[in-house]
Formats: C-alpha cells, structure tokens, sequence
DNA sequence: GAAAGGTTAGACCACGTGGTCGAACTTTAT
DNA sequence: ATAAAGTTCGACCACGTGGTCTAACCTTTC
C-alpha cells in the first residue's frame, strides 16, 4: 500500500479511535475520514479489528522504541531506581504523543472486546513492566501477599490514573493560561516522584515498610 | 406503572448493561427481554438515557441502604477503623449483588457518555467516600501532596481492581472446585484487611510512615 | 351505557452500520 | 501491443438501531 495512503489511513484511524473509543469508532467514518475509497481500505483491512490490529502495532513500536532498553534489576536498590526511569520515560512519551495515550486508553477500557487478539501486541509495550514486577517479586523488592497479575492490575491502574490526572492538568493549563513549557516540566517532575513514591509504598512488602 | 411489569423491565436493563455496558446495550434488546411492548415501554421511558436513570437511581438506593449510616472520623486513629468498615460493607453488598456489581463496574467506563447526567445519583453511592477523603485531610490522616480529586480517582481504581480481583478468584473457585461459604469468607477476610493496607499505604502523608 | 382518558401492541420509518461486488483504471510481465 | 495481475471506486445490500404512530384495548367517570 502507498506510503501516503497508510499514512493518511493511519492518522484517521488513531483519530476516530482516540475520539470515540474502540468499539465506537465506526470503520465506515475511518474510511471517510482517510479520505480513501471503501473499495481500497477494504482491499487492505478486511474489517475494523485487523486495521485496529495494525494501528496498535505501530503504537507499541513507537512506544517501545520510546522506552528504549532497560534491564531487569538484580538488587533491591537497583529495583527502585529502574522503576523510576521507566515511570519516567512512559510519562515523557504519552506526553508528546497524547493520540496515542488516548488510544492506548480506550484500548484497556475495551480490551475484553478484542478477546486477547491484543495480546501478543500488548506484550511488547507490557512485557518489561510485567517483568519488572515478577523479578521484583524474585528479589524481595515485591511484596508477596498479592497475586502478581492483581499486582499489575494495580500497577496499571495506578499508572493510568495519575497520568490522566496529570494530562489533564496540563491540558487546562495550557488552554487557559499558555503555561510556558519549563513550568509544565517542573510539575512533570514533580508527578514522577509522586508516582514513583506510591508505586513504592503500594509494592514494598510488610516487613520492609520504613 | 404496574410493579411487576417494572420489575421485570428493571431486572432486563439491570442484566443487558451487566452484560454489554451501557454505550453497547441495546435499548430495544432490553425490551424485548422485558418481555413488554415497545409502545409500553417508550410510554414510561422517552429512551436508554431515562432508563438508565431510573435503574442506577435505584441501584445507589439499595448500597445506600446496605451500606447504613457511618459518621465521619474526628481523629487519626478513628480514621482507620472507619474507612476499614466502609470497605467491608461495600465488598460484602457487590458479593451479595454481582449483578449490581457489573452495571457499576460499566457505569464508571462509560461514564462520559452520560455527561454528567449520573452525577446527582453517583453522589449519593460516592458522597460518604468522597466526605471521608476530604475529611482525612483535615484531620491530617491523609496526605496533602496530591489534590483531592486524584486522591479519590486513586481509591476508586483501587477498589475496582481490587474488588474485581477477588470476585473473579472466588466465581473461578465456585465453578471449578464449589468450595465452601467459609473458605469464601476467609477469603473476603483477608482481603478486606489487605484493601485496607493499600489504602493505609497510598493515604498516610510522608511523615507519618512508620 | 357511553364518552374520555390512560395504556398497550406492534407495524412502520429513517438512518448508520459493516460488508459485498462488478466495473473501471493502473501497473507489470510477456 | 496485449494479456494478466494488482488496485481503486462507489453504488449497493441486509441488518439492527432508536424512535414514531395509529388502532385497539382497558378502566374510570358521568
């Protein structure tokens, strides 16, 4: 398929998905919107799950590359600086690609629909924060009276709720009073310790809480 | 309207927005479960919205109700026990109601679609917990670092996480090996004392950590 | 008993949806 | 130059949706 096609076809499809959620977005609207033809896209996507498929793909690719390489902790200490500068990095990246965190979003919110055919996907943007917690729990730096998927379940969700609190934020700054960029920043760094201190009360097990 | 027709129109939207959600639920699939007309039915509800409603109105009637009256703390100690006994009653009403469960776990996603329209009622699930966040900071028993409006957003991801965690362990355990009602409480035991130390651990300001 | 008002039934409508299809156009290979 | 393969187009279809409307049916009132 053409470059600029794809493209255009992409950028719809992301849009109509971060505006209206998965299973609200109607394929029939991507298609207008890419300014395409029904013929072509559907030459290409058989339906709305396979473009969906291709678009997450790419999400997780550009946010994997965003992350860049980070290796598992062997030592408590190390544990909680690496978690840190993961915190970090995904909070820089959703901050400059808001599409995608919109979409990425409306995909955890939908995610039953699509029945685990996210998941081989989901995999590459999750796996180190999956890891992370495992190995955490291997090296005591996780508590074990939780079940680790409620533990990720928690993690997620925690993550998903301070950065809404803090995109949100920023948004209606910058819509009302144009906040210059260095104040945005301040407040980031200031999220990323908030963030970082409840991850660390959340997991630390009973007998290591100061 | 006659009561068992309402009820039997309740008991369909109850289980059509358990099962779909409440964007995805079709108001013409609950009518036809209802086993009513829909001359019927639209007489008494213009449409989804208003049945929506009238369902969700009835369903903060009833945890109302199972909830009881808690007064707020006035100290730091009082503080504890108080929120502790909040979450014991809220898990035990969503064991007793599963159903009742579901459309709020759907309520809280596709809250925007309502557009505020849900908020006067939710006030009435949300406001004890609401009043009691706020009344923590006050009393000091709550951290002030982070504005009260994350903090709540916090404990509700907390407590859907968690709260779904448990539900699905104990529906699993029901299906696959029926344990028994005691084993179940156990369960619900321990859980309950493990909601209460996250919330501890995420609440309590910086310098009261032991 | 008849008129009036409240209630019920379901045929009907317009619309947006996902999806199909054949004809036309473009590119490539022979 | 011609045939074949790859691509594009948009009219078209069946379906489920929310919602309307009229004719009939009760129930009450006079």
């Amino acid at each position: 398929m053409d470059d600029a096609k794809r493209a255009s076809l992409m950028d719809a499809a992301m849009e109509e998905f971060a505006e209206r959620g998965i299973e609200s977005a109607s394929y029939n609207k991507i298609i207008e919107r890419s300014g395409l033809s029904k013929g072509t896209v559907y030459y290409y996507f058989e339906n709305k799950d396979s473009l969906l498929l291709t678009v997450f793909n790419e999400i997780c690719e550009r946010f994997h590359s965003a992350i860049g390489d980070l290796e598992l902790p062997d030592t408590k200490e190390n544990y909680w600086s690496i978690s840190q500068e993961y915190h970090s990095r995904a909070i820089r990246f959703f901050f400059e690609n808001p599409l995608v965190w919109r979409v990425l979003f409306w995909i955890s919110k939908d995610a039953p629909y699509m029945c685990g055919q996210l998941e081989p996907f989901r995999g590459k943007v999750m796996r180190f924060m999956d890891g992370l917690i495992l190995r955490g729990r291997e090296i005591g730096a996780v508590r074990r009276d939780i079940p680790p998927d409620t533990i990720q379940r928690l993690m997620y969700a925690l993550g998903k709720v301070m950065t809404a609190s803090i995109m949100e934020e920023c948004e209606a700054e910058r819509c009302k009073s144009r906040q210059r960029r260095e104040e945005e920043q301040v407040k980031i760094e200031k999220f990323i310790s908030t963030m970082h201190d409840l991850s660390k009360r959340i997991l630390t097990p009973e007998g290591d809480l100061e």
